[in-house]
DNA sequence: TTCAGTGCAAATCATTTGCATACAC
DNA sequence: GTGTATGCAAATGATTTGCACTGAA
């Protein structure tokens, strides 16, 4: 916990710019809430429930500084508000994709070695270099999945 | 050409739905600018190039109706806006999907067929059914990519 | 000391909505 | 005729920005 702070730090500070009280205090925030996908509405609701008290422009300028270092990724679940999540530490960049359930709207993550095979593909087909890639599947989760031979429409 | 609009006529006529003038106006829009994704704010720019003028409220209403009748499929780039296409003919739901580049900013389309695996895996590991799939991918495109061996950073 | 960081309020920008009018069937 | 479709302007909601003040090195 605490090292993942200095780590932070040292990414940072690799940028010129400094970890702040606040910059820790939101830190802190995303790290006790891992594996959640925060919006910055919600970053700061949860931030604020402590001192110091962390102004709203800043939680989402602390958060665009964290994705800018790897410190978090960033996801859009197609509900108008960007989410936020801590990226796992030590490597940078997308770690995995979301199952986003149409009925009960809960979201389950995949790991990015289902889509291993497809990097190299677009490399060879069409001569992209991958950077980044975003996944969204939206569908019904174990529990909200039509029953095998019924029938159910779409929520 | 005429026949996509009778078809889309008799898909909104299913729904109780009328295709209007404006509707009509701006499928025909849709139909002379496939293969671009188009924000809300340019398919109302290109529908008013010719008569009959079509309000901004209503081009998000009325691409939103197509997008529920599977008309249109909708995308998001991460710029903030949503963007449409027509989905091809015959067929409904996502047809496929974005590489992007994030140097030129040229949009190119690639298979759904590239992700067939992807979804008996979900439906296997996770017991997850999926409904709609969006991938959008962030890198170089065959022009900007780095060269072999050389480096260069990212803009 | 000095420049980056922060809070606050105002500004932006895409999208939505209320309402009176116009149009399709 | 009757209910849906439309234009307009106002409302909304997430995000950004200007600016004066605070804080870290």
């Amino acid at each position: 916990m605490e090292n993942v702070i200095s780590l932070v730090e040292d990414r940072l500070k690799n940028g010129q710019w400094k970890l702040t009280n606040r910059r820790k205090h939101i830190l802190t925030v995303l790290l006790e809430n891992r594996g959640k996908h925060l919006s910055v509405e919600e970053v700061h609701g949860l931030a604020n429930q402590k001192a110091p008290y962390v102004g709203l422009a800043t939680v989402y300028r602390t958060l665009e500084l964290f994705l800018l270092n790897d410190v978090v990724q960033s996801m859009d679940f197609g509900d108008g508000r960007k989410r936020y999540e801590l990226c796992d530490p030590g490597s940078g960049g997308q770690q995995h994709h979301h199952l986003i359930c149409i009925r009960c709207g809960n979201v389950v993550e995949f790991s990015r070695d289902l889509l291993k095979g497809l990097e190299p593909e677009l490399n060879m087909r069409y001569k992209f270099k991958v950077e980044t890639l975003q996944l969204n599947v939206f569908g019904f989760c174990r529990k909200c999945r039509p029953e095998k031979g019924s029938h159910q429409g779409t929520v």
